[in-house]
DNA sequence: CAGCGCAATATGCCTAGACATATTGGCACC
DNA sequence: GGTGCCAATATGTCTAGGCATATTGCGCTG
């Protein structure tokens, strides 16, 4: 059989209708966790087409977790078992001008120093290593958004050094800087304290959600930032996804 | 040229050398954002290889979010949006035990009937539709460590009715009922109220992290949660991940 | 009956060519 | 000089094979 794609009305790609196929099979629960998939032969036979087109199909469902593949075994659905969620953590200026309100912010303090032993800790760089610290307030509109206390590595980024960040938030200003890079966030909950509270113009030990972020590049470490969201107004909302690659 | 693989040393395929030598530009920086990548067939004679080969591992790339491609303009270097982490939300069973500690829950309150507005609201199902209101308390060894709220849709789980949570709490017991699903959180900072600083041992007004789930499958809901974690003990931590699909 | 080795099987990876389709740059025509 | 159309191009999809490799089940042998 030839390659003829216009069958009758059509549309879509064959090897998505087979990936469609298996997929309301696996989340509809009529192919529960273990269930073995027919093999590409038997797929491909079904489907009326080559068996590099069935793979192709079952071979993206693997790089979604839905089914995990073994030689001579065969195709098996996945079990789903630690949930995993993908968080889109914006950056704050579109995340407040997305809201429809006024974005604005303004530095607290600007300083160019050595790190400290607890800077260099919390930024992964050593002790003493150049680095600048800013503290900076976001606002919407006349409320305040967030309180952000950032290190920046200099021998990383030099250029911040000179960088006043009149016009560009830091954090904007660094994504536009560093295209590409690793992250890792640490969310919970904290009491503000005296400073965050005033600057927040929120009453002390209100409850705030603290998100701590470091971002390397090549294995370099960038920048380490804490964000605090007053009171119980900001929500992370995470969209689903289901998975279980990583099998227990 | 025929398909020979072990030429020297042998060992990755081809497909993802490609893939690897493609992604270091890119994360590299070598390659900045809209960069255009060498055309299938130039990289096909690059590598010695057929197109399709190519395809595949650029298709992944795509998968992943680093490349856009489209006809006749080429594939081209993404732009890094907004960014994107993989947070892991663990059974709270597994989550208490991986630390070390002795794991135990108490069923603090147990009712089967009609929905209010307000669990209506949250459940996302109609007013008056049968539900089952949970309250349970986690420990880790002796401490309290997360107070769970829940509402289980019994048109969807009907099995949940008769189930008394002696054994397994609602959270596992679900896990294994619904094998697939689809997932809405929302994670913000609360106060704790007087109920909940009771249960906890916790004084008033003490910040918590709130994580609330709303879980359906096949577009139904079945299942609303709000977990509270005590205090600034309890973290969440995201894994990077710079954008784009599904990833590992 | 236990253990070993082999053949069958299912996926993994690859090729060389084909047709399909969107887009774009340039050329011809007004 | 503007504009519309066409050919060149790059990806999108697919085929019908091929060899490679891990695993499993089974039959044979001690």
């Amino acid at each position: 059989m030839k390659y003829s794609k216009k069958t009758i009305s059509e549309s879509l790609p064959r090897y998505q209708e087979i990936q469609n196929h298996l997929k309301s099979q696996i989340l509809s629960g009529t192919w529960a966790p273990g269930t073995k998939v027919p093999s590409e032969h038997e797929l491909a036979a079904q489907f009326d087409c080559a068996r590099m087109t069935v793979s192709k199909a079952i071979g993206s469902l693997v790089e979604k977790g839905l089914v995990v593949r073994r030689r001579r075994a065969g195709t098996i659905v996945a079990a789903p078992r630690s949930q995993e969620t993908v968080l889109e953590i914006h950056d704050i200026q579109a995340e407040v001008q997305a809201s429809g309100r006024l974005y604005r912010f303004d530095i607290q303090s600007r300083r160019v120093g050595k790190a400290t032993r607890e800077e260099a800790e919390k930024l992964g760089a050593a002790l003493g290593s150049p680095v600048l610290a800013i503290s900076c307030v976001h606002w919407a509109d006349t409320v305040p958004y967030a309180l952000e206390e950032r290190l920046i590595n200099l021998d990383a980024v030099p250029e911040a050094e000179s960088e006043m960040f009149r016009e560009v938030p830091p954090g904007s200003w660094l994504l536009a800087k560093i295209p590409w890079n690793e992250a890792e966030h640490r969310i919970f909950a904290v009491s503000a304290d005296a400073v965050t509270a005033r600057v927040l113009k929120i009453r002390r030990s209100a409850p705030c959600l603290c998100i701590e972020r470091r971002t390397r590049r090549d294995s370099h470490n960038v920048t380490y930032v804490r964000l605090i969201y007053p009171g119980e107004q900001h929500v992370l909302v995470a969209r689903f996804q289901t998975h279980g690659a990583t099998a227990r």
